[in-house]
DNA sequence: TACACTGTTTCATAGGATGAAAGCTAGTTC
DNA sequence: GAACTAGCTTTCATCCTATGAAACAGTGTA
């Protein structure tokens, strides 16, 4: 997933990117040793490239710690990626509006590398909670959201996503399944998953195309199994679908659906 | 403010740093032959660059346009950067507790370079917004908190922060009120800031110290100059040093006041 | 068709990034 | 308190990688 083909004359840039990206929900905080370790870097390298980063803010050594995290201007850069995006403004009123119909959460996500990534969130029953999901990710092949992205994914679905990892029993780990669902997915203008990512949790999604056509994010309504029973799926389908389009006009996608 | 004691060996990671912080709120949209401009770059290392970072998911060119914009991968990173601040769980209660019974907003803000980045915030009039000013920044000398945080920091207030910018006519210019400013606020433990930064909006504002003495974050409450009068300054700041206290033991900090 | 402009790729070169090794520092053991 | 250990920091000669000039390729404009 990392280097398809290596651009040449980049190494430095390469290996502070990496450093970056070691640093994960799970493992936020890194020393030397094993950061150096993780990312197949020298300590020396490691520690240069560091102490850069760190006297520019991107990591911080909590004090009195050797160990690093990531920094304040990490922070300022990423609630600025999250302004930027466009799709965003746009599609945070039919979030409200399907939250407001449907009674169930509404997100808004994008794909990133295997991973779907939630840009926006609406919480059912009129609460507007504080976004406290924006910036989670989950496994693209187990939510409804990343069947929409994939499907439509040039070349993406071509090759096992490396592997097909189970969430519950009911996620879909065969290579021929998987290419039937998306499919079925680009056929139907929509995507459903059914206790696939969690048990008790079913969400149906449709794409958000931009003007090139390109599917670029996805909107979806998920909820509890008990709320949201299978019968509810015919009519929330309609309903993702239909504000996605919107969606899809606002951005200037003048196509089919 | 950038290069205080250059590090050698790391001038290919200072331009990808210095690229990414080109974007700005004022500039979040970048096209090659402007960016490598800006940040004194020939267009080959700028594009070689940011080749990188968009294949790497840190920049991103709207399908369609040659232009760059933050990525998905800066708002995965940004969002576990503000999960890991941990002041930030330890103060979310305290800020409730300010903005519930003082019926002023509430700010958790720490220093970044020259300003002040707002960590969390908490509504008055027990109204929970979505947290619409995460992520912005104030110039820290226009601002209570910046008062408090440069107030305590080592050195950074000993030479001009390149100039103290006017916000407003109330806003402190000279370098001499600015020390006499901060020598104050040492003294007092709470930092006030009238109509400094915009007209009509008055604040006061408190130290955090982390285990080892250092104040990492200040804490603050603000409001309208009709609601939050001068005469409340004193309740206000009690309340204010009061929370921050707590917050700082929380942290561990086992100091005077 | 020529022109102007931005973006992309190539390639020889030199100057910068590299990692081994030595030097630190703080904590632990005997 | 000396010897040891483990992690962090700095140095420096070497070689390889990042560099930018220049050529090339697109795209729109006169």
């Amino acid at each position: 997933m990392t280097p398809p083909q290596p651009i040449p004359g980049t190494r430095a840039v390469q290996r502070v990117l990496s450093l970056l990206r070691a640093f994960s929900e799970e493992r936020p905080t890194w020393n030397l040793t094993e950061l150096s370790a993780e990312v197949g870097l020298s300590m020396a390298t490691a520690h240069r490239m560091l102490s850069v980063l760190e006297r520019e803010g991107f990591v911080v050594r909590p004090s009195g710690s050797t160990d690093f995290q990531l920094g304040p201007e990490m922070i300022v850069l990423g609630v600025l990626a999250l302004k930027t995006v466009d799709v965003r403004a746009v599609a945070r009123p039919e979030l409200q509006f399907l939250a407001d119909t449907t009674g169930e959460d509404a997100y808004l996500e994008s794909l990133v590398g295997t991973e779907v990534l939630v840009l926006e969130e609406v919480r059912g029953r009129g609460l507007l909670g504080l976004g406290t999901e924006v910036g989670t990710r989950w496994p693209a092949h187990a939510t409804a959201t990343g069947k929409v992205l994939l499907a439509d994914a040039e070349g993406a679905m071509t090759e096992p996503v490396e592997g097909l990892h189970p969430m519950t029993a009911h996620t879909i780990t065969s290579w021929e399944k998987w290419t039937d669902t998306l499919s079925e997915v680009r056929e139907k203008g929509y995507a459903t998953n059914i206790e696939e990512l969690e048990y008790g949790f079913i969400s149906v999604a449709a794409p958000i195309r931009d003007r090139e056509g390109q599917t670029t994010a996805s909107l979806s309504v998920g909820g509890s199994a008990h709320r949201l029973t299978m019968d509810r799926i015919p009519e929330l389908a309609k309903a993702v679908k239909e504000a996605a389009s919107r969606v899809s006009e606002r951005l200037g996608y003048r196509g089919s659906d």
